[in-house]
RNA sequence: GGGCCGGUAGCUCAGCCUGGAAGAGCGCUCGGUUGGCAUCCGAGAGGUCCCGGGUUCAAAUCCCGGCCGGUCCA
């Protein structure tokens, strides 16, 4: 990557001069590397060099990935390091990231932009990650590339005035821990020189790689992206990754990472999706000729097959064939246990964000069992999953199980409806058109979610061939064009820029509004004011801010009374908007609309026991996905597959007004973040991670905890009582709940009661005998409509047989003449018209089916042995003034005239048409 | 957040491209057949063609906007 501008010299360790080490170049990458073999040619990396580790020596036994996960921490503890619990792989502290890719991300962007100091310093985690980049060589690189991996990483972080370690301690660290700790021989490991840039951040990185295989990364991270040029950063992170299934895989020799990882599971997968690997040579042979595999390149695949083929004497497509079944069952080996961290982690499947995520890997999984024609269920591989890493490294996939294997369901059988549909558009393409282009491809997939094999399936079904090009995915990624980066959702401004700018340099204001939340009137002094913005030095006015509205209210000053029209918050500035300018002022007296206020506490502290009795009844994967409050009302967004059926919505809503009953305290404590963390986990941040070392957390008692900037009652039982007024999916996987509080309850059941009034009174009924009036009238409404049919269908009867009577010979044919009459339909015309013409095939019906205006409108039908174009009639009738139009057995026409004048016109017209 | 696709009978959908009499299968009602049935035969009921606007003599069909669903991408 950019290491060409970066300086050799940030490389050159007084550590490698030391040991011994020398400074080469890889003839085939390019890349400078470190080795203390004197002889090596290559960087000793995929895809330069054929694994061979299996062939370097090692002290350490077989290490499972627990085992080589305990290895590693203890190393580094004994190295000073302070151990650190992992995160979720889920980032939802990350604004701009939805998975946890590293470990280092666990530390931005709080840590690594010095706002917040690290929990401990240096310290050493074992960070599951997930990467999705890779997702499609999964499997065929027999363990290079997986999509969920454990990180092992030792961080450093150096601030100007703490200086911890740099690039001498690592490598040594590095060097120590490869050749003591797994005892590798020391002339085998290389570390390369490279160069990293993620997150934001950039800086030099060494490569450690032993035997074709890179176990190590080891970042400095020294500089900022900024407008795609490099800034020095006050903060240097020492930031390394171990590939934790790598150094298992490393010293238990195994074939592939997957045999390493999955142990059980590998022989399990086999047997389960019907696919067996009979020689152990090939696998062999495909494993050490993987390390030069670029999946990238087909022809390096091509190549590989082939040089795995010709290295064993056997067909290259036997060996082909053979190769990409066992990688479909690795593939799977690594989607279930992805799809299952996912879930684990509370993620609900979804089209957009993290869930759209889980949907993918879902998707891919499934596409690689039905690809196998194996008759297994994907929620019973999960279920394995669940029960080989629960044991492990993952507690929360046993408190998960029953989420996770209900949505893998649902997920299966969503798919399994999406192809289904799939499959007959695919086949209403190829009955029509009997050809497929590219286009067509590209739509089905995009639209349909039909991947193209699957549609060339389906087409050859029918005897179409179908031609995906190589490229397929590149061309639907070109379709979608540059779009923007997913998560970050922005709050617009509500203040006007220049009215920002100037508050910025404003000292921070005090919040009576949180020291005391009953507070209603204070004294304060005037920092500044600009127009009709006023700032204080203290306020009980709450800015518009965590989902809750501002306040309202008024301020006196010097005489003069403003009314408070809207309070927003400029970082710790609170800005007050006064309905006039401010004509100044040194002390003002403030009140705020405390009935306001206080509907707005109300419905925010039912919001939070909302949340908590969501959490409870509907399962830990429930988060808030966005809120509201306002004197009205209050709405909550969450996470969830389903809008709850009435039985369990019920239970919620009485859950909630329990827990309002048992009049629970609801407390606000400002907590060190991490100590706050330890007590709530991440749960804490429903609506969104505060920037700050402290963090101000409500909590009602028992029931949820969260990190809140609102104000609330002290006490559930102020909040009076809850009616949740309405539910709605706003998205897959998102469901609104809308609720009202207090007063609000009562104003909510007078408004249904006034609803009620109205609908009785339209009904000329009380409004206790609604429900049976209703019924009566519904029931009255079906009589009448039988009735009204059954008239009707003897009036069409009747017309019809008038016109028999009436019936005149034209031509040759029979012609009927329809009268117009007030009522009817053009509908019923065209019934008894049907009916003339389909008994009397050499027949002619005109109809007048309406008029007034001065215009009329005719429509003609003839039956099947009368051999006129009737389109012909319109051309007749242009000259006089008609439009209209048709098929040659029936035409519309809008003619000038009324009703007897316009039969007549067509009438005349038809005898000529007949004649001629 | 964006691109694309869709919304027609209780259900599953065809019709839309190329405007001109609203359809099929299943289900439902009634009658017949059968020892029994996801039997067979016959008849029938059932529609705001998602909503609103536009173009047109004429819109389920074409155009614009909205709502709802699906799908792909980030």
């Amino acid at each position: 990557m950019g290491g060409v501008r970066v300086s050799p010299s940030e490389y050159r360790l007084k550590f490698f001069e030391e040991q011994g080490f020398v400074r080469k170049q890889c003839p085939r990458c390019g890349t400078f590397f470190w080795t203390r073999n004197r002889d090596q040619v290559y960087c000793n990396d995929a895809p330069c060099v054929e694994y061979n580790f299996w062939d370097v020596a090692k002290k350490a036994r077989n290490l499972s990935v627990s085992e080589a996960r305990k290895r590693f921490v203890d190393f580094f503890r004994r190295k000073g390091h302070e151990y650190v619990e992992p995160r979720p792989v889920v980032a939802r502290w990350r604004e701009d990231l939805y998975l946890t890719i590293a470990s280092i991300v666990v530390f931005q962007p709080h840590v690594t932009r010095g706002i917040v100091p690290p929990p401990a310093n240096p310290l050493v985690i074992v960070q599951p990650c997930i990467r999705l980049e890779d997702i499609d060589n999964v499997g065929v690189t027999m363990g290079r590339h997986l999509t969920s991996f454990e990180m092992g990483g030792h961080h450093a972080f150096n601030y100007p005035e703490k200086h911890v370690y740099w690039k001498e301690e690592t490598v040594a660290y590095a060097y120590e821990f490869f050749t003591e700790e797994l005892g590798v021989p020391e002339d085998q490991i290389t570390f390369k020189e490279s160069w990293w840039e993620g997150g934001g951040n950039a800086g030099p990185s060494f490569e450690v790689a032993v035997g074709g295989l890179e176990l190590a990364t080891l970042v400095f991270m020294t500089y900022e992206v900024v407008d795609g040029g490099y800034r020095e950063m006050g903060l240097k992170v020492v930031d390394t990754g171990y590939g934790i299934e790598r150094i298992a895989w490393f010293t238990q020799r195994a074939p592939t990472a997957f045999h390493a990882i999955y142990g059980d599971l590998v022989r399990k997968f086999h047997e389960r999706l019907g696919v067996r690997l009979r020689h152990a040579e090939l696998l062999w042979e495909a494993a050490r000729r993987a390390g030069r595999l670029d999946p990238d390149d087909p022809a390096s695949l091509t190549r590989f097959y082939e040089s795995v083929a010709g290295g064993l004497g056997r067909r290259v497509d036997e060996v082909r064939q053979q190769l990409e079944r066992a990688a479909s069952v690795y593939a799977l080996l690594d989607h279930t246990k992805t799809l299952a961290l996912l879930l684990g982690d509370g993620v609900v499947p979804s089209n957009t964000g993290e869930g759209y995520l889980a949907r993918l890997v879902a998707r891919r999984a499934l596409r690689w069992i039905a690809r196998l024609g194996a008759d297994v269920s994907l929620a019973e591989l999960v279920r394995h999953q669940i029960d080989y890493w629960s044991r492990d490294y993952y507690p929360q996939l046993a408190r998960m199980r029953s989420y996770i294997l209900e949505v893998v369901e649902r997920e299966e059988e969503r798919y399994r409806r999406t192809l289904e549909q799939g499959v007959r558009y695919v086949e209403r393409l190829v009955r029509r058109k009997r050809r497929l282009s590219v286009d067509d491809l590209v739509e089905l997939y995009d639209s349909q979610g039909v991947p193209p094999d699957i549609v060339a399936e389906v087409a050859a079904r029918h005897g179409v061939s179908v031609e995906v090009p190589r490229d397929f995915y590149a061309i639907v990624a070109r379709r979608h064009g540059a779009s923007g980066i997913g998560k970050v959702v922005e709050e617009k401004p509500r203040l006007p820029d220049e009215v920002v700018e100037w508050a910025r340099g404003l000292p921070g204001t005090r919040r009576l509004f949180h020291e005391d939340p009953y507070a209603r009137t204070f004294t304060a002094r005037v920092v500044g004011h600009k127009g009709r913005y006023l700032v204080l030095d203290r306020t009980a006015f709450y800015p518009t801010g965590g989902g809750q509205l501002h306040d309202t209210g008024t301020i006196e000053a010097c005489g003069e009374s403003y009314k408070v029209v809207a309070v927003e918050k400029v970082g710790d500035v609170v800005v007050h908007v006064l309905d006039r300018e401010f004509r100044g002022c040194a002390e003002v007296k403030g009140s705020i609309d405390w009935e306001r206020r206080y509907r707005l506490m109300r419905h925010h502290t039912a919001v939070h026991i909302l949340l908590g009795v969501l959490r409870r009844v509907l399962g830990e994967h429930v988060w808030q996905a966005g809120a509201e409050k306002t004197p009205e009302k209050a709405r909550l967004d969450v996470t969830h597959y389903e809008v709850p059926d009435p039985k369990t919505l019920k239970t919620i809503e009485d859950e909630v007004n329990r827990i309002i009953l048992e009049a629970r305290p609801v407390r606000v404590r400002l907590l060190p973040r991490y100590e706050a963390e330890a007590a709530y986990g991440f749960r804490l941040y429903q609506g969104g991670v505060p920037m700050e070392p402290t963090i101000r957390v409500v909590e009602v008692e028992g029931v949820d905890a969260e990190a809140c900037f609102g104000t609330h009652v002290a006490n559930t039982a102020e909040v009076g009582a809850v009616k949740i007024v309405n539910v709605e999916r706003i998205q897959d996987g998102v469901v609104r709940f809308e609720l009202v509080a207090g007063t609000e309850v009562a104003r909510y059941a007078r408004s249904l009661e006034e609803r009620l009034e109205r609908a009785a009174s339209t009904l000329g009924a009380p409004a206790a005998e609604l429900e049976a009036r209703l019924a009566k009238l519904v029931e009255r409404l079906a009589e009448l409509r039988e009735l009204s049919s059954k008239l009707r269908s003897a009036l069409l009867e009747r017309l019809a047989r008038l016109a028999r009577l009436q019936a005149e010979a034209l031509g040759g044919a029979t012609l009927y003449t329809l009268e117009w009459v007030e009522g009817l339909e053009p509908s019923d015309y065209r019934e008894i018209m049907k009916r003339l013409t389909s008994a009397q095939p050499r027949s002619l019906v005109v109809a007048v089916t309406s008029a007034g205006e001065g215009r009329s409108v005719v429509e003609v039908s003839r039956g099947g042995g009368v051999a006129v174009d009737l389109r012909e009639l319109v051309r007749l009738l242009a000259g006089a003034g008609a439009r209209g139009g048709g098929k040659p057995d029936h035409v519309t026409l809008m003619i000038p005239g009324d009703a007897r004048e316009a039969a007549r016109m067509v009438r005349d017209a038809l005898a000529r048409l007949l004649a001629g």
